[in-house]
DNA sequence: CCGTATCCACAACGATACTG
DNA sequence: CAGTATCGTTGTGGATACGG
């Protein structure tokens, strides 16, 4: 585990081609709206047990630890905010299951969910946390990066911020 | 804006060289530990604000759009998560100042919170999203991805989950 | 196995007013 | 400018019990 440290040596900082603008109505902000989507802890919960290939309610509830009545609520809000669909999964001679997966949309946020997880690793775990990520070809560890489009590895210090026109 | 799909037609998932475990105490998730630090909306719009360069308190409060005493409760949080810092900030001939600066641990959030806006862009705006990402060296658009040590870029289904053992 | 119903506790937040 | 104090509302979540 890495102490925080009191005074920062290194500051990353973002320079911004932004005006010295006045507020970020939340409305517009992706962040916002990402957050506002899965804002609280047993969506988080949940959408990691997705990842990990969880697929029934008991097992959500149990594995996240969370209690059945929020499990039902967040998985509910999940599927009407287009992360997670209910499949009726039946085997040939068993009974009807149900099955949550991700959808595209839900998929799509593993990096997100990734790189906190990556983040946990190195400043809050005393060992650098219990799960690794592997890429299955080559059996390399896989982290998170920032790259433009021509290949450079980037640093928050190096991005410049820009309002988007169309 | 992208449509939520009700049926996923690819779906990425993680295949696990984890055992059929029972359950994951919540505790030894670093994502859990994580979000336990930044688990509220405000924390993240602060930190948002941070990353734009945002430093004084009421800067913070009118610009994430939350009220003062939240804004004081978050920022103090966050002062003592290690993730900001209260500097005094002395201007000759002025009077002091304080200024709230990102941590090196906070600093390092960023890529987390950039696939997270990354996400709200792709599938929670109309346009692609008010604020873009650029390479100050080549002006090339920056994202976030997922690469192992060797170079490759990898999606979740070319991933294997591993315990990490010492 | 897959939830819902009910109740309660506490956390998060906005609004307003006030202080050094 | 940089907060604190207080109040009321809503959201989040655990516990328990119950139904398809």
């Amino acid at each position: 585990m890495t102490e925080a440290k009191e005074a920062a040596p290194a500051m990353p900082r973002l320079t911004g081609a932004l005006e010295p603008r006045a507020s970020w109505p939340a409305t517009g902000c992706s962040l916002a709206r990402a957050i506002d989507v899965v804002s609280t802890r047993s969506a988080f919960l949940l959408l990691r047990e997705a990842f990990y290939g969880t697929s029934r309610f008991d097992d959500f509830a149990t594995r996240a630890g969370i209690s059945e009545p929020v499990a039902a609520a967040r998985l509910r809000e999940l599927v009407e905010a287009g992360l997670l669909t209910r499949a009726e999964y039946r085997e040939p001679g068993q009974r009807a299951r149900l099955a949550y997966r991700l959808t595209e949309k839900g998929a799509d946020l593993f990096p997100a969910l990734a790189a906190l997880m990556e983040w946990g690793d190195r400043w809050l775990a005393e060992d650098g946390g219990p799960i690794g990520l592997r890429h299955r070809d080559c059996g390399e560890p896989v982290a998170v990066e920032l790259r433009c489009a021509a290949g450079h590895r980037t640093s928050p210090g190096e991005l410049d911020l820009v309002h988007r026109r169309r």
